[in-house]
DNA sequence: GAGTTATGGTCTCGTTTCGTTACCAATGAT
DNA sequence: ATCATTGGTAACGAAACGAGACCATAACTC
């Protein structure tokens, strides 16, 4: 048994569990919780990902809308805005007509992509475990809607 | 050198940038995008709390209720079911009476904790700067919005 | 033996948020 | 004169969410 196949699985930081812990003994409410305040934010549906298609250079409205694909105009401006309001993305107007306008990660901006390619990595190498147990929970959960039924 | 600066401070790995690169050639519909998959699940409003509670031991239904605070009952069934459902917590049933059920992490769990670990740092790092940005955003949005008045 | 308490939920209902579609302003090309 | 293009807004129906009432069961209290 190697110790880096099972550390690797179950390695979570020592210091941040005692983060969680202490957190836990106050109870993280989104008033008193930062942590709270900045995931709830970045942890909706479109953030990480327009984050990610910024990540190599800066882009234009449209380019974003047809890189994400199944996002609308109307969330686009609502994620981007929000994006930039937390000062993660740059907003630039040429005003030109029809106008063009550039959207581009700051330093914050990329510098949260760090932890965020964490994130995606994970996400990647474990996506098939994942549905593997969403198709074996779906399966047993039939099963019992018939037993009751 | 298309780009002068920034890389020295926040250096997001090339590696992953390419990654992004190439999904964005295909666009990141949420048919085709695994990272999409996997992140739509976990990061709604929830989920990575609930995860970060269970971190350091196994919690009861009422004791995570309590943690989190703002939560209610309805979303926190919601939400464990969901991540038990992708095999992220273990839901255990003991036959008493109150009835008493306990959630543990997997495997799969824990491993997510690692690079949500790392978001989490960058949260707690950062907030305060983020704060301050949406503050300067607010207070220009007001002055436009008294202009144009 | 009626009332209280405890747990782990579910149900209902009103509010927020989201997604879809239509529309707009300004200009250059046809 | 009309149409296409860009970066959005406005309006509306649909879906998700949050607050709170309710429930089954049994042990304990009075």
């Amino acid at each position: 048994m190697t110790r880096e196949h099972t550390s690797n699985l179950t390695a979570v930081p020592e210091e941040i569990i005692r983060h969680f812990d202490q957190w836990q003994a106050e109870g993280v409410d989104a008033s008193n919780c930062p942590v709270r305040d900045v995931l709830d934010r970045i942890g909706d549906k479109w953030s990480v990902l327009i984050l990610m298609m910024l990540a190599r250079e800066p882009k234009r409205f449209s380019a974003l809308n047809k890189a994400v694909g199944d996002i609308s105009k109307r969330m686009l401006t609502q994620t981007l805005r929000a994006l930039q309001r937390d000062g993660l993305v740059e907003r630039t107007v040429y005003p030109t007509t029809p106008p063009r306008v550039d959207y581009r990660l700051t330093d914050l901006g990329r510098s949260a992509l760090v932890p965020l390619a964490g994130l995606i990595v994970w996400a990647d190498k474990c996506h098939e475990e994942i549905r593997t147990s969403r198709d074996t929970f779906d399966k047993e959960e039939a099963v019992a809607a018939r037993l009751s039924a």
